[in-house]
RNA sequence: GCGGUCGUAGUCUAGCUUGGUUUAGGACGUCAGCCUGCCACGCUGAGGACCCGGGUUCAAAUCCCGGCGACCGCACCA
C-alpha cells in the first residue's frame, strides 16, 4: 500500500523489498488484507527454513534434544491447567470521558496495592467495586471509568461441530510438551536432563498488531523445554562457555531507571546471583551466538531481566534476549524463562496424572517408620458406636504426636476422645529409602520464528554504489549460487546450463539466469542475497574453468568445474573462504 | 479501540484543490526479441492500476457518505 507516512527507514524498505522480491507479505491481500497474519514467499520461507535448521543443528543435532510436533488446538483444560485461560483474559477500563483504555489489574496493584494473586481471582463485578472503593480515576483526564472488560487473547474455538468442547489455539508451543512429559521422558529413557523442542505455529489474538512479522497473530514458535533435577542443576556444558560474555541489563538496575548494560561472563553471571539456573545461562549463550550467526553483532544485542509483574505467571525468572532495530529499538527475539516445577505440577494437579519422575539415592537411606494402629478389640467396648470413627481419626493422627503423648501423659486427647497405650498398637518398621520422587525443573529457551526472519533481513541489508543487497550469512542464504552465461551466444548458455545441472544434481540450490546483461544478472542476484554467482565465459570453453563472484566484495577467482562441488560445499560449511575457492581473476 | 495521515500497475509515483482535455501519464521492475567479452548499457515491442460499496452529476481517479485496509501516535503486547 502506499503511504507517504510511512517514511522509507530500513523496516519500509525492507517491507518493500520482502513483497516485490518474495520474502514474505500480508496475508490476503485480495480482501484489503488483515493484519498479524503474513505469507512467506519463496526466499522467506526458504530463508525461514534455513534459520530454523540452525537451531536444530544446535539443539537436536548436537545437544540430543528430542523434537515433537504436537497440535495447535488444544481442548481448554490444558491452558486452564497452565493458566493462559486466566491469564490471557486482560481486564481492561475505558475512561468514560478521553476513551483511553487501560488495564484494570494493572490500576489496581499501582494504585489501590491490591497483590496480582487476589486480582486475578477478581471478578469483573468485584473489579468494577474495587476499583470504586480505592476511587480510581483515569489517570489521563481524572475522569470515572466505564464497566470492566476482558479480552481474551487466546483464540477460542469449538472441537467437533455439535459439541460443548471449547477448545483454544495455542499461544505458546510449550504445552504440547508438557502435556506429553510422561511419554517424553520415556522415550528420553528416564534420564535427566533432557530437552524437547518444539516449532510450531502459535496463536495469540493480538489487539493491535502493526509492525509487520516483529508482531503477528499467527507466528511460529521455537519452544525448548529443558528439565533438570532441581537437586542437581548444574550443566555439563558449563565449563566450555563459562569465560564468554552476556550483555545483561538487571531488573535492580531496571528499576533506578538505569539502562545499564552489565557485562559479565557466565561464571560472574551466575556467582553472583544474576543468572537462578546454569542451563539457563547456557541456553542464553547459545542464543546469543546464534544471533551473532545470523549477522546481529553482540553489542546489537541485550538480555533484560523482567521485573516480577512484566514476567509471565509460570516463570521466577525471565530474561528477553532483545536485538535493536533500526524502527522499533530494542525487540525481543527470544525469552528465557525459569519455569520451574510450574508446569508439570499443574498438570498433575489438573489431570491427576502423575507427573513426578523417580531417582535413586546413591546411598539408600535405613529409615525408621512409625506406624499406629488402632486396637479394635479394646476400641470397641470403649466407644461403642463412635469406635470405628475413633479409630479412623487414630489412622490420621500424627504417630510421632500421639507416642509422645502417651508415653509423657499416659493418654493422648484426639479431640474429646482420650486415647489410652491399649487402645493403639506402636509399630517400628525398618524401611530401606532408595530412591525420592520429584517433579523436575524447566528452563525455556522460546525463539520467534519470525522475528529472526526479520532481524537475519535488516541486518543482512546494505547499499553499495547504490545498489542494494542482502548479504545473509552463506548458511541461511535462501539462493546459494547463481549460474550464469557471460552472454547468451557462442555455446555459453549451453555450457551454463551444463554446469547449472550438475550443481543441482550436488544438492545445491542454484538458479539459472541468463536475461538481460551480466551486470544486471548480478546485481539482481545481490538483491536476494546469492551468496557466489559462477560465471561460464569463453575461457569456460577453453578449459573448464569457470568464475566465481562474492556478492559481499564482487571480487570473483576462477576455478575448475570439476572441482566446485567440493570447494563449495567446504565454502557453505564455513571450511574455507571465499579467497580459498579458486584464483584471484581481474577482468 | 481512539486520534491524525493516507489508499492510482509488481514497486515508486503524476493527475484530485478547480469533475470533462485521460484511450489515467512517467520511472524502475517483469516478459518477448535484438544487442551485450564481467557489475542495473542501449534499442524494439508486450502486458500491467484508480481499495470496496453507495450517493451527487449529463459526466467521478477527482466531490459527499459508509465500509475495508495501511501508516504514525495513544493504549495493548501474558
Amino acid at each position: 500500500m502506499t503511504n507517504k507516512a510511512k517514511g522509507s527507514d530500513k523496516f519500509a524498505i525492507i517491507n518493500e523489498l520482502a513483497r516485490r522480491r518474495g520474502f514474505f507479505w500480508q496475508s490476503y491481500e485480495i480482501y484489503g488484507g488483515v493484519g498479524g497474519f503474513a505469507t512467506y514467499g519463496p526466499l522467506g520461507s526458504k530463508l525461514k527454513q534455513n534459520i530454523e535448521k540452525k537451531l536444530r543443528d544446535l539443539f537436536v543435532n548436537r545437544l540430543g534434544i528430542l523434537e515433537i510436533e504436537s497440535p495447535i488446538i488444544a481442548p481448554s483444560k490444558v491452558f486452564e491447567a497452565s493458566g493462559h485461560v486466566n491469564h490471557f483474559k486482560e481486564p481492561m477500563v475505558e475512561c468514560l470521558k478521553c476513551k483511553k483504555r487501560f488495564r484494570a489489574d494493572h490500576l489496581l496493584q499501582e494504585t489501590g496495592k491490591i497483590s496480582v494473586w487476589e486480582i486475578e481471582k477478581m471478578s469483573l463485578k468485584e473489579l468494577k467495586a474495587a476499583i470504586e472503593k480505592h476511587k480510581i480515576k483515569c489517570p489521563e483526564c481524572g475522569s470515572a471509568f466505564g464497566e470492566p472488560k476482558r479480552f481474551l487473547t487466546m483464540f477460542k474455538t469449538m472441537i467437533g461441530p455439535y459439541s460443548k468442547a471449547i477448545g483454544y489455539g495455542r499461544p505458546e508451543a510449550a504445552q504440547g510438551i508438557f502435556v506429553e512429559f510422561k511419554r517424553l521422558y520415556q522415550i528420553a529413557r528416564e534420564k535427566l536432563p533432557f530437552g524437547v523442542l518444539q516449532i510450531g505455529h502459535a496463536l495469540r489474538n493480538e489487539i493491535s498488531p502493526r509492525q509487520g512479522l516483529i508482531r503477528l497473530r499467527e507466528f511460529t514458535i521455537m519452544d525448548l523445554e529443558f528439565f533438570f533435577d532441581p537437586e542437581e542443576p548444574n550443566c555439563f556444558l558449563l565449563k566450555d562457555i563459562k569465560k564468554e560474555k552476556l550483555r545483561l541489563l538487571l531488573s535492580e538496575d531496571k528499576l533506578k531507571g538505569l539502562e545499564k548494560i552489565t557485562e559479565v561472563s557466565v561464571e560472574e553471571a551466575l556467582s553472583k546471583g544474576y543468572i537462578k539456573a546454569e542451563w539457563q545461562a547456557v541456553f542464553m549463550v547459545f542464543a546469543k551466538r546464534i544471533l551473532v550467526e545470523l549477522g546481529v553483532p553482540e553489542k546489537k544485542q541485550r538480555f533484560i531481566e523482567k521485573l516480577p509483574w512484566e514476567r509471565a505467571h509460570y516463570a521466577i525468572q525471565s530474561f528477553d534476549q532483545e536485538v535493536f532495530v533500526e524502527r522499533w529499538g530494542w525487540v525481543e527475539v527470544s525469552g528465557h524463562a525459569y519455569r520451574t516445577d510450574y508446569d508439570l505440577k499443574r498438570h498433575m494437579e489438573f489431570s491427576g496424572e502423575d507427573m513426578r519422575v523417580y531417582k535413586e539415592l546413591e546411598n539408600p537411606r535405613e529409615k525408621e517408620k512409625l506406624t499406629i494402629r488402632p486396637v479394635m478389640a479394646k476400641l470397641g467396648p470403649d466407644f461403642k458406636s463412635e469406635a470405628a470413627k475413633v479409630s479412623e481419626m487414630i489412622t490420621k493422627a500424627n504417630p510421632e504426636e500421639l507416642e509422645r503423648s502417651l508415653n509423657k501423659k499416659g493418654f493422648y486427647m484426639l479431640g474429646k476422645y482420650k486415647i489410652v497405650p491399649e487402645h493403639v498398637e506402636i509399630l517400628r518398621q525398618k524401611i530401606l529409602e532408595r530412591g525420592k520422587h520429584f517433579i523436575p525443573h524447566v528452563v525455556e529457551p522460546s525463539f520467534g520464528s519470525d522475528r529472526l526472519v526479520y532481524v537475519t533481513l535488516e541486518y543482512a541489508y546494505r547499499i553499495k554504489e547504490d545498489r542494494a543487497l542482502l548479504s545473509f550469512p552463506r548458511d541461511v542464504a535462501p539462493i546459494q549460487l547463481g549460474v550464469y552465461p557471460l552472454v547468451n551466444k557462442d555455446g555459453l548458455p549451453e555450457k551454463a546450463l551444463e554446469v547449472h545441472k550438475m550443481l543441482v544434481e550436488e544438492g545445491f540450490r542454484v538458479e539459472y539466469d541468463d536475461s538481460g546483461s551480466i551486470g544486471r544478472r548480478y546485481a539482481r542476484s545481490d538483491e536476494v542475497g546469492i551468496p557466489l554467482g559462477i560465471t561460464v565465459d569463453y575461457e569456460s570453453l577453453k578449459n573448464d574453468t569457470v568464475t566465481i563472484r562474492d556478492r559481499d566484495s564482487w571480487k570473483q577467482v576462477r576455478s575448475q568445474i570439476k572441482e566446485l562441488p567440493d570447494l563449495l560445499n567446504k565454502f557453505f560449511q564455513w571450511k574455507i573462504n571465499f579467497e580459498d575457492l579458486g584464483i584471484p581473476f581481474d577482468n
